[in-house]
DNA sequence: CTACAATCGGAATCGTGCTTCCGCTTAGAG
DNA sequence: CTCTAAGCGGAAGCACGATTCCGATTGTAG
């Protein structure tokens, strides 16, 4: 198995692949995206191609691999995620702008949740350009939050992420069993996260490459 | 196999098993708790039983299953956790033992990372009596706390479990790259749980039985 | 419409790690 | 000190699930 998720090579113009090729292929990150999200990582490549309606012969010819198929599934995660946060960016009040984006970004990364069950040491399917994308959306985000003074300015933008990420991934389970758990955890934390009454920290506030490098802990921790 | 992690029937005083087997039992708990915190739930029991010194087979007639393993393990740091709790309960000022609480509790959460692995659907090791024992302290700590004037009275204990948690999940990897960041996010955290400049809250506020039926979804989901 | 090659489905293969089994060792009672 | 059975180590057996392979199918160029 050769190119795997990448189905063009570089080399030339390679034909486009068959019409009904490219429908399954989406047919299956739809249906994997779905299962992981309420199942879990664990979920078996044979259920996927069931849930895909294809064989399991179809799911591996465009992931060679499971964590590659987890890969692509999480790019769209990404994606997604970034493209909200761009959205914010439009707005006109920064304040009110970061505290929406709290909200839906708490709801996505919740279904990021995959990530948080990969046992460390499995080779991370990771998705760089991409999350290097939604880090700058976020920065900026928060940059202007914090000029209008809705944010504290101890924090950074990378805090602001993980301090949601783990709201999100506590509320998986919580929030379908009570629905707005997640947003009443999210609104707590936006409190917390005000300039007014907020208390002194004591280290400093991680950034960009700090993201980078627990990302690459999680890959190889031995 | 059939008496697992529960070594007395209870059918009159058997024996006093050999001290040696006593011994090894500890080691491999000790070994395990060790192992399923820095390395995660994956590890295998082949890696238990050499960090222990002692053979496969030891590991397995102690603990029948892995998930049994894992269930022995969990209780001990709910014990942990709980005992903690009970120091705190013995303080005067109730803010100050309930933010200081707050800081351990994020730390002994954060090894507990292991349940978050589970994907759901495995058969999940619970702690029964154990937990609730933890739930009732805390409620205890939040209930003086909030009484005080410390911590807003629109969040449940299990709310501030639940908060804590998430927490300490997304920090477990960040903590030992940059020693510190999970005393800044508790700190956050403490800062949005106080009653000054609160948001209101739209829903309602778990309860224990809603932290009961989260870990029951956890088990069996399927 | 025909022919060719891209794709497909799913059975067979292969690896990994949990659990069991059994002959050997050794704690501990008498 | 001797004897008995609890306990031990680790090889073998098994189950489960990812990946591969190949004959059958089906788009699509001409």
């Amino acid at each position: 198995m050769s190119k795997g998720s990448a189905p063009a090579r570089s080399d030339g113009p390679a034909r486009p692949r068959r019409a009904d090729a490219r429908r399954n292929r989406a047919k299956v990150l739809d249906a994997a995206e779905h299962l992981f999200v309420t199942a879990g990582q664990g979920v078996r490549i044979e259920d996927v191609a069931a849930a895909a309606g294809v064989g399991v012969g179809t799911v591996c010819r465009n992931f060679a691999t499971k964590p590659d198929l987890l890969g692509a599934v999480l790019e769209r995660m990404y994606e997604a995620l970034t493209a909200d946060a761009h959205g914010a960016l439009a707005e006109d009040d920064p304040v009110a702008a970061f505290d929406a984006f709290a909200y839906r970004m708490a709801d996505l990364q919740a279904r990021r949740r995959v990530i948080t069950e990969l046992a460390p040491g499995e080779d991370l399917p990771v998705a760089p350009a991409v999350a290097h994308a939604l880090r700058g959306a976020v920065e900026e985000l928060v940059a202007r939050a914090q000029a209008a003074g809705g944010v504290r300015t101890d924090v950074s933008a990378t805090d602001v992420l993980l301090l949601f990420a783990g709201i999100a991934q506590v509320t998986t389970i919580a929030e379908d069993l009570e629905p707005g758990v997640r947003r009443r955890y999210v609104t707590v934390l936006l409190d917390g996260l005000r300039p007014e009454g907020a208390s002194s920290l004591s280290g400093r506030a991680l950034d960009g490459d700090d993201l980078d490098a627990i990302r690459a802990r999680r890959a190889a921790p031995r």
